[in-house]
DNA sequence: ATGAAAGCGCTAACAG
DNA sequence: CTGTTAGCGCTTTCAT
């Protein structure tokens, strides 16, 4: 493949020698000149040929369009993007909670990851994926302000709806995953989680469960509707809500576990948990366990989001599953819809209540 | 901020306002020429002062700092890296496996993927999140062959080395997490899996037990390793494999259900689990436990990777942990040294195994 | 059907 | 210290 680079001719090859910073072996790489010369033709054809341009003659086409696949050459994109003014890149930014130090791991992120990837993917658009500080949320504007990106997806309002209202009222072409807010400016995907608070919440009372925990940082506005629901519930069946049953914490295992113990410890009574991710939930009940609670005898759990352990988990886990895979199409198909200029509304989409085994029917003492 | 768009001389506005395509919003973003022209100097002494260089008089500079600002400009990445001959992006290509049907959930990917993240961030760079179907690895090296990025960290060999060898010797500036293969091209970076495998056996072995069970795919470099690892330890201990007790499984939790059950129906004895994943092994002991088998009492269970939850796993469970935060940081180191045109040698990062609850003392029967 | 030339937004000589 | 100019790799009029 070497000897490709004797062919330059006007002092290319000199040119492309000298620069040393990061990468001769980024400076190789072949461009369009040196395929149209190699075709004996201009870079007007081989731009032609590889675009499929319908004006260049078939056998030139197919011959330039052979030669670029055996030397591997592909358009340039930075290039071309520059000169279409077009951009296909998507910027994807999962804030992290740099204070509860951990970073995330939830198994739910990767599968919204995963799920905008491909819906992104379908559209022939590449996915720029930056992490941000949850405190600076204004950030996530970054990929967009430099031109890397036509649009930012963030997962997750976390504490800073102010931040994002900002951005939305600079125009920024963002969609979020998380919960819709009055006076909210910027689009948002995401779960029902009222209704699934009230549903995880109603399930358990029906058990006959009364003192029902709630595990989850109500500083963030999906939790503090899941926690709405949860309040709707024990409301409608004329229950008082104890606050001393709202434990709020960051979605880390840690705390779950630190929280079961500190209700034991404390002697406050509860005969349920319902938590706010799966791994709390399943923490909570392996804590639980170990404290020589019974689940669901003595203490029945619902989780949230329906992670592909929930279903394998012993006893397998009865949560609120969201729907992930609709999630990431509709944050992508919003976004588009928002760079065409359209007014998108927050989409709130169906949340279901998997009924497992860590809720089983009454107690019969 | 729309007057801004009046300054435009020379017919600038008209040519934005033409461009429909996608982007009413994205034709909008204003460049160095508006902000030259607010600040009422020429575009060079704008890219020099927000370059931060010295030469230009530090009154202008912080003026001209301000004014951008102020406005939100950002210089355009493209451009510049077209014009630099740069790019500071790196492609991380993760592979998903169309035939098991699933989508990776695994939460050791997104540890790895936020690792890989800080690393790039570090060195100011960014990351391109692709996936490619794992029985193509090749198309792993499309992000560099466009230009798109300098280089490609890929998350896992798979059942590919051989493509990887044709990307290597195709001289696409790569790194892979993975296991070193004997005449490889490319630049590995993995965990000593042998090492791992070995130790999580002989710790078994050393609790009295004699059947132990393998739950891998061992199709995968990294799997066969820990494999091996597990034979080498039987054989020390002048124990005779039972390839009935190795089953070959996917990272997906079903498999690890249905390989237990399996097990159990076909009364094949077996008296510990290795398993290749945490998932694997949380999966395997609920369902151990479904079929009335205690863990660790008749059934020792062992993991791999120690995600956030092995912890809190109830029992906690006994695992190998690999350094997914300094493989992240290796990965990232290695690329760059490749880049530098280094003949980067594979490396493996120590692997460590976490004794906690699955694994306890010699049964007392 | 093909080529020459201009220009996307930016930076870096080179002048002044 | 600042402006003028050329050109990064590509596409697209406009000629031929």
């Amino acid at each position: 493949m070497m000897p490709v680079l004797r062919f330059h001719g006007n002092g290319m090859a000199e040119k492309r020698a000298k620069s040393p910073p990061l990468s001769a072996a980024a400076r190789q790489r072949l461009q369009m000149a040196d395929i149209a010369r190699l075709a004996g033709v201009s870079t007007s054809t081989v731009s032609r040929a590889l675009s499929g341009s319908p004006v260049v003659n078939e056998e030139t086409r197919a011959r330039i369009a052979e030669l670029a696949r055996s030397v591997n050459y592909t358009i340039n994109v930075g290039a071309k993007n520059l000169r279409l003014q077009q951009n296909r890149t998507v910027a994807v930014v999962v804030p992290y909670e740099a204070a509860s130090g951990q970073h995330v791991s939830d198994p739910f992120f990767l599968r919204m990851l995963g799920s905008i990837a491909d819906a992104l993917t379908e559209r022939g658009f590449d996915m720029l994926l930056s992490r941000v500080d949850a405190e600076r949320l204004d950030a996530a504007a970054l990929p967009y302000d430099t031109g890397r990106a036509v649009g930012v997806i963030l997962i997750g309002q976390w504490h800073h709806h102010d931040q994002l209202n900002e951005l939305a009222a600079r125009q920024v072409p963002m969609v979020v995953w998380g919960a819709h807010m009055p006076q909210q400016l910027y689009c948002t995907v995401g779960s029902d989680n009222f209704a699934g608070g009230d549903a995880a919440v109603e399930h358990l009372i029906g058990l006959g469960r009364r003192r029902i925990a709630f595990f989850g940082d109500i500083g963030l506005p999906e939790v503090a509707q899941r926690h709405a629901g949860y309040r709707q519930a024990l409301t409608r069946h004329r229950l008082a809500p104890d606050p001393k049953l709202v434990v709020p914490m960051a979605f880390v295992a840690a705390r779950a576990r630190a929280a079961v113990q500190d209700l034991i410890n404390r002697k406050i009574e509860f005969d349920a948990i319902f938590a706010c991710s799966d791994v709390l939930a399943m923490t909570a009940i392996s804590t639980l366990r170990e404290n020589g609670r019974q689940v669901p005898a003595d203490v029945a759990v619902v989780g949230y989001d329906d992670i592909e352990m929930a279903a394998y988990f012993n006893p397998p886990l009865t949560t609120v599953r969201q729907a992930i895979d609709a999630g990431g199409k509709t944050l992508v198909d919003a976004l588009f819809s928002v760079l065409a200029g359209k007014r998108e509304l927050p989409q709130v989409l169906p949340t279901e209540l998997i009924i497992r085994s860590t809720t089983a029917p009454p107690r019969t003492r």
